[in-house]
DNA sequence: GCATTGGTTGGGAGCGCTCCCGGCTGGAGT
DNA sequence: ACTCCAGCCGGGAGCGCTCCCAACCAATGC
């Protein structure tokens, strides 16, 4: 019961290994007849490429890798990554999980010595352009998740977080608000300063009286306080748009504790949307993020990189708005 | 600055590529002395062992696979993984998300073919018996995540359920509770009959009045309602046990939609920790399983299997049971 | 009819590592 | 001083594939 090989398949077709791997890799160099016969033997015998052969003769490894620079309590980042990952389809996808920076570049250096991946994607919450540049010095290519653009070998693939914010801000503006803060948090697979910018230039666009970006620290437990602050203060905002939708479910319990009414005192955005969004009372409208293309888009970006191609920053298609209970008029 | 292989490593050490990889290998057949000399030149060279090329000559891998098989809207997968990939380690860990069993069982096959891993891990919620008939078919050597134990040739690894139905249970049960409700879902990296008769026996030995368990549909929706209907029967449960934290959310929801205080009217209990438990109000108490130890586990055991030990099941440490605002006694 | 061309095909050298086999060396035994 | 048995080490085959090179073939152009 041992798998076929080429050679294999050569000795029964009658023809060099050559020929066979030419004619199973569909490029020039047999004659149709033969390729289809070899084609035909190879599926007979049940032949797959081993992939660890061809990596080795090939010089790449035919996997790309991913770490998750975790500190044990960033909340919001697992709702993505399946979706990411779904996105991603069948590529091989290498996967670790680290508790900080040093070892990620660490685990950047293993797999380059080690030749188990050919690229990484790049994501996570924040990632500076030190990783950008450490990564080019170890020399594993790469693409960034979430930004940020105009980084010279290393393409980005974002979601237009411009749109994004055009989008809810106008629906609140349409609705009355004229007082928005947002709660930055740590949020995934999105660039936080192109978040700031995005938010900053739409609120003033519509020319609200107050537009300010409040941050929470990345413990789970920095949230709610921060937003408890933001509520108590003189002349509080009427609504909020939260970064993450952990953090828009700590706007709500925040909301409640302060005695404020969801919609009625308070509109609540998340700016990620997720089952946890529909679950909660009142649901949070949220803005969703096409995150499966995202993945496919960061998988093929990563695939031309790798194939000599010069690969540019790539946006993913528009998020949409989805309105559902804990967004109303602004209170006159 | 091509990379340096263990040829180089030889020619610089002067001897010949077999005492290079006997000595890198820490295998017996170079002198302790020949060892280090040709240790240290590995070492300034900046050597690491090709992955691919030592897994094209020992026919192994070198890494495990972890297919993930997600229909739209099941819950509560994420938070775990992360956990389960952390314990994990550096383990090299294909990961693959697939819409249905096909996809999976089509995922194996492909991986076995092309030789890309060594081993899997069984995970997801409800792995049926044959599924591991279908794998073992394959033959893919394979660890279950969660159980079931008992199965020829697949190590289960798990946490131990029935230590912690006896904690919750006890612990409800002093605080005056006689009727518990088990809301089942699609829990994680546990086998949900497992579950059930751990949750059967403890009440039965404590000697509940009531102890059902109700099954919620795999969707998203379908635990709020499901629940409801549990609390507005005649004579309600006075606190529910939910098989995941978001099942739990649920239940906080629908206890304020009902008017139930929680915990005045009813207690709630997440057989999942995580850090939606924490955010939430009140607080839910959640029984804490060892997830990075699971992972942990389930790698050493994978590894043993591959090395052709006879691995058995195996169970991680105890589960804790953290109490928050969401449990308190009983109303007589 | 002969050299030239373009398309096929066979042969074989790597890719970097593991592991077996046989030759070499040293020190102990007589 | 000679044998003998270890322990070390060099040499090389093999893993399954890719890709280069040379050999081959038929058809064409003169």
């Amino acid at each position: 019961m041992k798998r076929p090989t080429i050679t294999d398949i050569a000795r029964e077709a009658g023809v060099s290994k050559g020929a066979v791997s030419y004619a199973l890799n569909g490029r020039p160099g047999v004659s149709e007849a033969t390729r289809r016969r070899i084609t035909e033997i190879a599926r007979d015998l049940g032949w797959a490429p081993s992939s660890t052969a061809r990596a080795l003769s090939g010089g790449r490894a035919g996997a790309i890798g991913l770490v998750l620079d975790r500190p044990p309590d960033v909340l919001g980042v697992e709702p993505f990554l399946t979706a990411l990952l779904a996105g991603i389809g069948p590529a091989s996808l290498l996967l670790q999980v680290v508790p900080d920076l040093d070892a990620e570049l660490a685990a950047y250096r293993r797999w380059r010595g080690e030749r188990k991946v050919d690229g990484v994607l790049l994501a996570g919450p924040g990632h500076a352009g030190d990783r950008i540049g450490e990564l080019t010095r170890i020399g594993l290519p790469a693409v960034a998740l979430g930004g940020p653009p105009g980084h010279p070998g290393v393409p980005a693939v974002w979601v237009d977080d411009a749109a994004a914010a055009g989008d809810v801000l106008g629906y609140l503006a349409a609705l009355g608000h004229r007082r928005v803060v947002r709660i930055a948090g740590p949020a995934v697979f999105a660039h936080p300063r192109s978040r700031a910018e995005a938010f900053a230039v739409a609120a003033d666009r519509l020319g609200l009286a107050v537009a300010r970006t409040v941050h929470t620290g990345h413990s789970g437990e920095a949230g709610p306080g921060a937003i408890q602050r933001v509520l108590v203060q003189p002349r509080p905002p009427t609504a909020l748009l939260c970064d993450t939708d952990v953090l828009a479910v700590a706007a709500l319990v925040a909301a409640r504790e302060a005695g404020l009414a969801v919609p009625g005192d308070l509109s609540v955005v998340s700016w990620d949307d997720s089952p946890l969004c529909r679950l909660v009372r009142p649901a949070l409208s949220a803005v969703r993020r096409p995150l499966a293309e995202l993945g496919g888009l960061a998988a093929s970006v990563l695939a031309e990189l790798l194939a000599g191609g010069q690969a540019g920053d790539v946006c993913a298609s528009r998020p949409a708005l989805v309105t559902r209970g804990s967004t109303g008029p602004a209170r006159p």
